[in-house]
DNA sequence: CTGAAAGCGCTTACAG
DNA sequence: CTGAAAGCGCTTACAG
């Protein structure tokens, strides 16, 4: 059988009070009384019941999620993520709630860390947005000892615990070493769609892709970028000019959101003069274009997994635990028609 | 405050004891006296504490892993998982035991079966290889009410559970998919290496790689399948003399194990000659020669998801419960040297 | 058909 | 500095 706390104390002549003591690092124990413990713990082999635990402790964690009130298919999906985190609040203890803040407003996202601070919950998850009040907005929450994890989008140098996303630059070299070989060393121009360039995923995909382009793709030359904000329709309208312009466009890497507009623009060209295609993730939208062959590769994080994991290392974060990153690692998932899940 | 069962009772002026039947649909309840406790189940909202509930039971599960004794890295890797597994057994309650058998031999999978259904345990996960016997061991195990999963390899048609791998047919469509798309429209051959058509992973990877290749790459002539029996040495021989026989081959679909083998041959080849590579499963070889550029793009299945997964739906069958298909399924990772995890 | 009591492995006031 | 007792939310003999 399996040893528990009452082993322990039997063991050690003291009484489950002193053991749960010593087993939680607790003060109050003298130290050789401590050894006696300890000594038993490690010689029964002793592991601690977390499900116990938490029964015993009925610890609930309380925790923010900051998400941009946009409307975009991946960030429906986060949000979607974050509700069903909250539907299961009632088996896994927590107790999580939603805030919104206008898209790309580092003052308004600033404002709402502070108000959240307020209310001391255990731990804070945020799409990040660059500038020096959510910096120093981070640096309130983490004196007062809440915990704190960017979700999607980073905020590097700043004292958030933890960063529940991908590695954006590996993503921009994975799509760049996708559309050069599928290009199959023909010449001509590629083009690049971005949201914005203030927003520090869409910058560094943009630096991986134009840095692997470079290296390895010599026949191929890439565009200036064009910002289309995430926004369809205008999407749509630069795409179309800027193939309408260069006739020698043979591809096209979307890396942030408004795909539905560049679907629409592409389907406007006769099949054989198509650009081939990059996006990112795994919407509705770019699930049907790949099957129709509009696009030619997503690539894609998946929400589930990034929600899922903050809510773990903040609630290890709460409890003082460190993070094995190896399990938070998000991947950056490849799509060709043939695997989509 | 979330209801307990202590409030059921209460408000439906019953036992403990009688909530307890009423949730886990035990008999020996008057109609009525059910319905009360129902009633007052849904207005209270009331949601099962599974963890409280497993501590008071005391439940252990016991499974036995049948996984073939043959040295390849991906089952290497699938071993240290169910190890890995094994080493949690105490936190997750579950007792787990390994039982090896010789590769590509029904009757000795069968035999394993029966020998492990005399234990009784509450489930089993094997690697399936085809043959009457293993269809009869398997409906026997059901008979007796252990569940059942097939891993990496399935067996339809079976009377197994579930099935924790991939889809197979869709791997070989995103192979050939792949190496289509890289080969970007030039005319050529592509060799196929497998381990055995006998085993069925294999044979449908094949069915789909060489679907897709007709459909969509008529300029690519698919070569006939050789068969190395995932034997590396034997591999970079059949590699080296298919290569040497047809200077024309472009493309090499490696759908079984011995990679090692291949990646040496490949790389006798003058770098300008080299044919484009698409392999199964990142181990330490595939992911060295992706980093390399010897392989081109590697097409993996997470042993840890799958034995994790086998894992959950067992101990659910076992309680009678029904799979979450979407969150069982494993799915097709593609791995290009920017983005390996 | 129904209920009172004990117990799963841990934690937490409270008392000394 | 240490311990006895109660309790977390559920389940399980046992008795009636």
């Amino acid at each position: 059988m399996k040893p528990t706390v009452h082993d322990i104390a039997r063991s050690a002549g003291v009484s489950l009070a002193t053991v749960d003591r010593v087993l939680n690092g607790r003060p109050g124990v003298r130290h050789v009384t401590r050894e006696r413990v300890e000594q038993a713990i490690s010689s029964l082999g002793y592991v601690r019941d977390v499900a116990a635990a938490n029964l015993a402790k009925g610890r609930t964690y309380s925790f923010a999620f900051v998400l941009p009130n946009y409307d975009n298919s991946f960030m429906i999906g986060i949000r979607d993520e974050v509700e069903a985190a909250i539907s299961r609040s009632g088996a896994e203890r927590t107790q999580i709630r939603i805030v919104e803040v206008p898209p790309f407003d580092a003052p308004a996202l600033a404002d709402a860390l502070d108000r959240i601070a307020a209310d001391m919950p255990d731990g804070v998850a945020f799409v990040a947005v660059e500038g020096d009040e959510v910096h120093a907005a981070v640096g309130r929450l983490k004196e007062v000892g809440i915990a704190v994890a960017t979700l999607v989008s980073d905020l590097p140098g700043s004292e958030r615990d933890h960063f529940a996303g991908i590695d954006n630059h590996a993503a921009g070299r994975t799509a760049a070493n996708l559309l050069g070989r599928f290009a199959g060393g023909r010449e001509g121009r590629i083009a690049v769609l971005a949201g914005s360039m203030l927003v520090r995923d869409h910058r560094e995909r943009l630096e991986g892709f134009v840095a692997v382009m470079g290296e390895s793709f010599p026949r191929l030359a890439v565009l200036p970028v064009m910002e289309a904000r995430d926004d369809p329709s205008l999407a749509a309208d630069v795409v179309s000019a800027v193939l309408q312009r260069y006739p020698d466009i043979i591809g096209l890497y979307s890396l942030g959101a408004g795909n539905r507009g560049i679907v629409h623009a592409v389907r406007e060209i006769a099949p054989d003069a198509r650009p081939l295609v990059v996006a990112h993730e795994l919407t509705r939208t770019t699930r049907a274009a790949l099957a129709e062959g509009l696009i030619d590769a997503v690539l894609n994080q998946d929400a589930g997994h990034e929600v899922r994991s903050a809510i773990r290392v903040l609630k290890g974060k709460a409890d003082g635990l460190p993070v094995i990153a190896a399990q938070e690692r998000i991947r950056i998932d490849i799509f060709l028609k043939d695997n989509m899940p």
